[in-house]
RNA sequence: GGGGGGAUGCCCGAGUGGCUAAAGGGGGCGGGCUGUAAACCCGCUGGCUUACGCCUACGUUGGUUCAAAUCCAACUCCCCCCA
């Protein structure tokens, strides 16, 4: 590799979320000499964004660290269009009162991680909508139609996949890509942007944004990914035992966002903390170089840092307290996820698998029967067997609460009211 | 506009009259091993019921039949080829 001169390309590439880059040497150079703008949009189609969108946001925070202005593009108008790129059919459209909803639900996470404000490196936050919406169709594509071939708009992955598998990929969602690279002129245009950052999956749609840059204004434009990222075995990024790792707390708790991160594979806790903290590399080095049941303590690092910067200090702390009397001493956690059930119920008796749904570790009572046959209900850490054992007020502990348990690591704690 | 193919459980996919809540795989859940890891092994995996059983389910609606995911008709959506 090149020698990189800035702080900005420095960190991206030692810290390993550089995947490719279009004129690394140009935009080293520009980011040596003075403040680079640059800019990654987000699409609106859930109410949170999820651990997918980390890895980019920590880009932006890299970025203004490093003295630079990021801009959060919200897709307030490329939602309503829907982004093909990495997926095999098409989404059900979503609505404009619902864009606008996730779109407020989201925004607030990105406070979290980058200054915003007025000042030269202060972040700002845009909705394509605004330019999006207004577009005249027959002008727009007078205008930039022809910079775009349908031969090359063929081959960009986002476009073969769907044909490759036979399947639909309507010329609505055909002109995201078009859409897509009109934002990065417009942002051009109004904010010097010369940068756009995204995912490894977003190359194609980045590229054409660069080229459109270029060709119509004949500014130079650079593009930059990150790698798709996927655990040592494998799998995707952010799942649990809940569902998707969403960093809203609203849609996962503090708690269960800190045991995501406790629960990483072993060959990832360094290429994690390197990405999701700010860690100084040698500090890095030493955790990794933890092995056997060592490492677990590296993993605790990584729980607590990312979990600082997304939910602060105090529930980062509270979630490791509780996790390690829940793993390590047997003991309940004030912080494990509660449930409130009425006094009376239980003075009356609830039998186990219903109690088992009451607490939300059970979808149904066929569900909470053969977890109860599996052998990994328990209560107040004693083994259930029987589907009809009666869970009542005696269970209560001195803190007024029964501790639920479905296997080895999900705990919810009822609390009678 | 003409011709051909298709729609099955969370996903992929077998099944072409009863033995089908529907093979197999993936995913998920639980157990074992361990370190709240990975890999591996085992079990479970529509709903309601202690259970006998009942209900819902193979694109939609109707029909044939003692009996339909399987046969027929119409409809909807999709794919491919020709124009």
């Amino acid at each position: 590799m090149t020698n990189l001169k800035s702080n900005f390309l420095k960190s991206v590439t030692e810290r390993g979320y550089m995947h490719q880059c279009t004129g690394l040497e140009d935009l080293d150079k520009k980011a040596t000499e003075g403040i680079v703008t640059a800019y990654i949009g987000f699409d609106c189609t859930a109410p949170s964004l999820h651990v997918g969108s980390l890895l980019p946001i920590m880009m932006l925070r890299t970025l203004q660290k490093t003295g630079h202005k990021p801009i959060v593009l919200m897709g307030g108008g490329t939602t309503l269009v829907g982004d093909p790129s990495g997926k095999d059919e098409s989404r059900k459209l979503l609505t404009e009162d619902v864009i606008q909803s996730n779109m407020d639900s989201i925004q607030k996470v990105f406070a979290k991680f980058l200054k915003f404000g007025d000042g030269p490196t202060d972040a700002v936050m845009v909705n394509n909508a605004d330019w999006l919406k207004t577009l005249n169709y027959l002008e727009f594509l007078r205008d930039f139609g022809p910079h775009f071939t349908i031969n090359r708009m063929m081959g960009f992955d986002s476009v073969k996949l769907r044909l490759d598998r036979e399947q639909p990929l309507t010329f609505l969602e055909f002109n995201y890509m078009i859409l897509q690279a009109y934002d990065f002129l417009a942002l051009n245009r109004s904010y010097g942007c010369t940068l756009q950052m995204g995912g490894s999956d977003q190359w194609g749609n980045i590229v054409s944004g660069v080229d459109l840059t270029r060709r119509v204004d004949g500014k130079e434009a650079y593009g930059l990914t990150t790698p798709l990222l996927t655990t040592s075995s494998g799998a995707k990024m952010g799942k649990t035992a809940a569902g998707a790792v969403w960093l809203n707390a609203e849609q996962l708790s503090p708690y269960d966002y800190w045991q995501y991160w406790r629960n990483t594979e072993d060959a990832d806790v360094g290429k994690f903390l390197r990405l999701f903290t700010e860690l100084p590399l040698a500090e890095i080095e030493r955790l990794e170089s933890f092995e056997g049941q060592e490492i677990n303590e590296a993993k605790k690092v990584l729980a607590n840092e990312v979990t600082k910067m997304l939910h602060g200090e105090d529930a980062a702390k509270t979630a490791q307290e509780t996790a390690e009397k829940t793993f390590e001493q047997g003991q309940l956690g004030q912080d494990l996820p509660t449930v409130d059930v009425e006094r009376a119920k239980l003075d009356d008796g609830i039998a186990a698998f219903s109690a088992f749904m009451l607490a939300g570790l059970a979808g149904s009572g066929g569900d909470a029967k053969r977890l109860i046959k599996g052998g990994g209900a328990r209560i107040n850490d004693k083994a259930v067997s029987d589907i009809n054992h009666t869970v009542s007020a005696a269970d209560l502990n001195d803190d007024g609460v029964i501790k639920m348990s479905a296997g080895k690591k999900r705990h919810v704690l009822l609390r009678a009211i």
